[in-house]
RNA sequence: CGGGGCGUAGCGCAGCCUGGUAGCGCACCUGGUUCGGGACCAGGGGGCCGGAGGUUCGAAUCCUCUCGCCCCGACCA
């Protein structure tokens, strides 16, 4: 592709609205632009690399035997009504009235639709398993679309289901799906992690998520130095501590007035964090919950929730903790706590703790879980930088991630709801196992750029560059052009596609914006070199401008399609 | 939805407080000089100042309403 030919609009100042880099280096490289809040047109770059990702996905979920099709992007709201969604969904539902006033909205994802195929189509235990798949434009009404094509309202996302006889082959189908998963991200020169994750309210059991790891990302999560293990924070487990025993000092009530934080109590009494026993009151399904956690850790409020049967964890008020402890805010402890408790396993380990006294302006001290208390010992602290991995002797670090793509079984959730059923060998009606896929194309591409970039511009992996060489000839010189033609047409003939910047414009101009759009490779033609017979030829991941490595032009063809054949058996 | 901010040329901004014929830089067009990391000179085109209503002799500027966008928070199968 000639550069004086493309629609290639390169800016030198991104509008003041892009807040993160990707979006930046999109709109400056001038592959997208913004048309409203999250909405975003693709110009003729941005869509060859949507492209890019599209295929790798394609191949690989087509080498996993899942079948691609296509469903509507509008919906009658019966589908979603069958499963409850159409109320659920609430707001972030794109909804519409037709000419006679029938309600329909824009699909946010598509299980109901998929299942309706499923029960229509899917009779016998012989069609089974089935996984399919399609890659199409999703639509949700984010409260707020931020980050550009990172969090948008119409988004590019591959989503698939799967579809078996049974648990057993649920969980067969979703190995699979992890397997094909992995080869997607690794071609795409991702640094990721597949985390545990939480396999949130839509009744999954066994779910992991693919996070691409960046700065930006809006998911923490923590990972293994040394061994595979990764999970949400959400979720994430530490080795469990072993449980404290007996406990050397008596217990004693000491005045504590207005000390009611922890670090105002630990200065005050002059004891470590670490020997206090942090006591929360949280709202649960039935009556309030004392949540016990050493006192220089957080609780997790996502494994509360679920310990407690709630949606979401919700601290008690002033006067509920009152009722509750008999004590100001600040002074609740496990002993006597007439309700339920429930208590890490690190403060479960405490021995001689401190705790709140369930007395205004008092605490006590030696407590020892199992002397002075009990409660159901779980993980309810949130896990961090530092605590011990749960599956080998190593520690865990923290990471950013952007969620790129989630998988997990999701029963039959859908399907009983829907009465998506089979007849199995023996006659039996079942309902259908099935499992779900997604993969965010369109964010897998800012994704790929919060990851790959540095201060001029973006630095495209091989297997998602738009172009992998990025020809730059300078000067008008008619010999000069004559060798660029040829090895544009030699190099594109050979399944490297090259973006030929033939304007006339000063070298500066060329070489920035070559740097700007990222293409892997590039080749410079023309100027002083020429008269020696050499080109230049530049990884877009040097960044030093003087190293440029000196090739004679009668062997640049070969070098080009050496280095493409090492890029591709790396991807 | 709560709090804050911004809408002026394709992009980045000034002008608004204190009303009086709309400006700068980049980009774009013409000519010339340049030519290895976003050149220079000269000339030029491009705006219903987000929209509606009001005040006024006169509104980008003041008032009211409205729409859009951004940030923080809530939210995110």
């Amino acid at each position: 592709m000639r550069f004086s030919r493309a629609l290639l609009p390169t800016l030198k100042e991104a509008p003041t609205d892009a807040h993160n880099v990707s979006t930046a280096l999109l709109l400056r490289a001038g592959y997208v632009r913004r048309v409203g809040a999250g909405i975003y047109e693709y110009l003729p770059l941005g869509l060859k690399v949507l492209r890019r990702v599209e295929s790798i996905v394609r191949e690989e979920m087509d080498r996993a035997g899942a079948l691609e099709i296509l469903m509507p992007a509008i919906l009658p709201k019966e589908l979603f009504e069958e499963t409850g969604r159409w109320e659920r969904f609430g707001d972030t539902l794109f909804r519409m009235k037709d000419r006679k006033g029938g309600d329909y909205h824009l699909g946010p994802t598509h299980e109901e639709v998929v299942t309706d195929i499923a029960r229509r189509e899917i009779r016998s235990y012989r069609d089974l398993p089935k996984n399919l798949y399609q890659v199409q434009a999703k639509y949700r009404d984010e409260p707020r679309a931020r980050g550009g094509l990172l969090r948008c309202r119409e988004f590019v996302m591959k989503d698939a289901y799967s579809f078996d006889a049974d648990e057993t082959g649920a969980r067969e189908s979703y190995e699979t799906m992890r397997v094909a998963y992995r080869r997607i991200f690794d071609r795409m020169g991702l640094n990721y992690r597949m985390v545990q994750a939480d396999s949130g309210a839509m009744g999954g059991s066994t779910s992991a998520e693919f996070q691409v790891l960046a700065d930006s990302g809006e998911d923490a999560i923590v990972a293994c130095t040394s061994c595979e293990y990764a999970a949400n924070v959400e979720v994430a487990e530490t080795r469990e501590a072993a449980r404290a025993e007996g406990g050397s000092g008596k217990r004693e009530k000491v005045l504590t007035p207005k000390v009611g934080s922890i670090e105002d109590v630990a200065k005050f009494l002059k004891l470590p964090k670490e020997r206090f026993l942090k006591s929360i009151v949280v709202r649960g399904a039935e009556g309030p919950v004392l949540v016990v956690v050493r006192g220089d850790h957080e609780i997790n409020e996502i494994a509360v929730a679920k310990l407690v049967g709630t949606q979401e964890c919700e601290l008690a008020s002033e006067d509920e903790v009152k009722k509750a402890t008999g004590a100001a805010v600040g002074f609740a402890g496990p002993v006597g706590f007439a309700g339920k408790i429930l208590v890490d396993f690190d403060a479960a380990a405490v021995v001689d703790g401190v705790t709140g006294a369930n007395e205004t302006d008092h605490h006590l001290v030696g407590v020892t879980f199992g002397k002075d208390f009990e409660g159901q010992v779980v993980r309810v602290r949130k896990v961090g930088v530092g605590d011990a991995c749960p599956k080998c002797s190593g520690t865990l670090a923290e990471y950013k991630g952007i969620e790129a793509g989630h998988i997990f079984i999701l029963g039959t959730h859908y399907s009983a709801k829907m009465n998506a059923s089979f007849l199995d060998r023996d006659g039996v009606q079942k309902t259908l196992v099935m499992g779900c896929y997604g993969i965010g194309v369109s964010r897998l591409v800012a994704a790929t750029i919060e990851q790959h970039n540095d201060a001029s511009g973006i630095v495209w992996p091989f297997s998602l560059a738009p172009y992998h060489v990025h020809l730059c000839t300078l000067g008008v010189d008619e010999a000069v052009m004559q060798a660029a033609q040829k090895l544009h047409d030699d190099l594109q003939a050979a399944g490297i596609e090259v973006l030929w910047d033939d304007r006339d414009e000063r070298p500066g101009v060329k070489f920035k914006d070559a740097d700007l759009v990222g293409c892997p490779l590039r080749v410079t033609l023309g100027g002083k070199s020429w008269a020696e017979g050499v080109a230049e030829v530049k990884a877009r991941t040097e960044a030093d401008p003087k190293k440029a490595e000196k090739v004679p032009v009668a062997s640049l063809l070969d070098e080009i399609l050496a280095w493409a054949k090492k890029q591709r058996a790396a991807h």
